[in-house]
DNA sequence: TCACCAGTGGAGGGTTCG
DNA sequence: ATCACGAACCCTCCACTG
């Protein structure tokens, strides 16, 4: 999808159609999340510092985001996925796979139907979408982008919309690259090979393994000399099953006063536990992240040998956690994540019926939010001191 | 008992992607 | 000077097991 969330707002807001739009980057510390075509041509991207944005766009509108919206303009993108194919790999909720191997053999049949979904997503959501068509997920990828419109001070160019890799063809087309584009290089990577003096998909390829292993590590060098020859043989597979859940958020303020700071950890720790039960049942390892005013970011783990999701049961850990990595100082992040899913024993402690009860005070927690909505009912830890609401920032 | 080795999994840090 | 959020994956170190 082309400016996703930028584009599902301006369904609602015809007046900013053609004006710079940005989503995001609306409270101090945010960032752009998705930006319209209009708001590139002045340097904006997403990603970007919200006070960065408005120093290159002065008249920038910024819209505050609103996921719950996209998810369900996402859910009905991906309705006219599965009209055509069981075999949809969503990448991000304005992204997806699809193999139409199928319904579309050969990469022409494949760039009819690309050709037909777009027109689809445009008359029945008012949305634009741009479409790559080729052998692998990689590839295909790679000509998405360059299916896509491209913003310049100069004005917009539309884009093709659909771009075609033809089979046998691979090669040529990754090889015309500069390494950026390749996936798994990001700036760090990319910084390593500049030193190495490797700028293009060519110098790579001409660069010894050896080389690059030292460089980059064993994982990421066998990629990338895959990819440099076009060579991808990752599936398209439907209903990936979540590896990890978690909640962090970065506060108005740095937070300074350890109760505070408590508080936050109780209130995001209960967001993550409520998941946890609704869906996956438990998870064994709980971490924390913990962002410090400096940026130094510091993660805390603990594995449970079981999978559990008591609210109190995962606090009482945490919280010795939080306490021992931030030691006083302040802090400009939290966050509280869960892995190692698996279903929740309840535990049956002879010695002690404190675990029954607790799961029975998260039951009925979950039950009173599922009638009357999650803000129906707060844990009382996670209530600030003193000042209760807002000392931070939004919310 | 010691030295070494391979495998596994936890912990912590880090990178990448959209 | 400025840097969100959620998730996946990788690397390195270390302890334990056999």
């Amino acid at each position: 999808m082309n400016a996703f969330f930028v584009s599902v707002e301006l369904l609602d807001r015809p007046d900013l159609v053609g004006k710079p739009v940005v989503v995001g980057a609306s409270s101090d510390r945010g960032v752009v999340a998705a930006a319209s075509y209009e708001a590139r041509r002045f340097g904006v991207r997403s990603a970007m510092s919200g006070a960065e944005a408005k120093r290159r766009c002065p008249h920038l509108v910024a819209l505050p985001p609103d996921h719950r919206k996209y998810s369900a303009m996402s859910a009905r993108v991906r309705k006219i996925f599965d009209e055509q194919t069981s075999l949809v790999e969503p990448l991000a909720l304005d992204e997806a796979f699809l193999d139409v191997t199928v319904p579309a053999p050969g990469l022409d049949a494949a760039a009819r139907l690309a050709q037909s979904i777009r027109q689809q997503i445009s008359s029945e959501l008012g949305l634009g979408s741009s479409v790559g068509v080729a052998t692998n997920k990689f590839i295909a990828k790679l000509a998405s982008v360059d299916a896509k419109p491209v913003a310049s001070p100069s004005g917009i160019q539309p884009g093709p919309g659909v771009v075609i890799v033809d089979a046998g063809t691979e090669y040529d087309y990754v090889q015309r690259l500069d390494v950026g584009r390749l996936w798994g290089v990001g700036p760090k990577s990319r910084a390593k090979l500049e030193k190495i003096g490797v700028r293009t998909v060519p110098e790579l390829s001409a660069m010894p393994e050896e080389v690059l292993r030292a460089q980059l590590g064993e994982a990421l060098t066998t990629q990338l000399i895959d990819l440099t020859h076009g060579r991808d043989e990752r599936p398209v597979v439907p209903d990936r099953e979540a590896k990890s859940i978690g909640h962090e958020e970065t506060f108005g303020s740095d937070l300074a006063d350890a109760e505070v700071l408590h508080a936050e950890l109780v209130r995001m720790t209960d967001i993550v536990t409520s998941r946890i039960r609704s869906g996956v049942g438990g998870a064994k390892t709980w971490s924390i992240k913990v962002r410090l005013s400096d940026f130094t970011t510091l993660t805390r783990s603990h594995t449970w040998s079981t999978p559990i999701a008591s609210t109190s049961e995962v606090i009482g850990v945490l919280d010795k956690l939080l306490v021992s990595a931030v030691n006083s100082r302040s802090v400009r992040l939290l966050g509280v994540s869960a892995s190692g899913f698996g279903s929740a024993v309840q535990q049956l402690d002879l010695f002690s019926t404190a675990n029954v009860e607790q799961g029975r005070r998260d039951d009925a927690i979950d039950r009173v939010r599922d009638r009357f909505g999650g803000g129906a009912l707060r844990l009382a830890g996670s209530l600030r001191p003193e000042r209760d609401e807002n000392p931070s920032s939004k919310r």
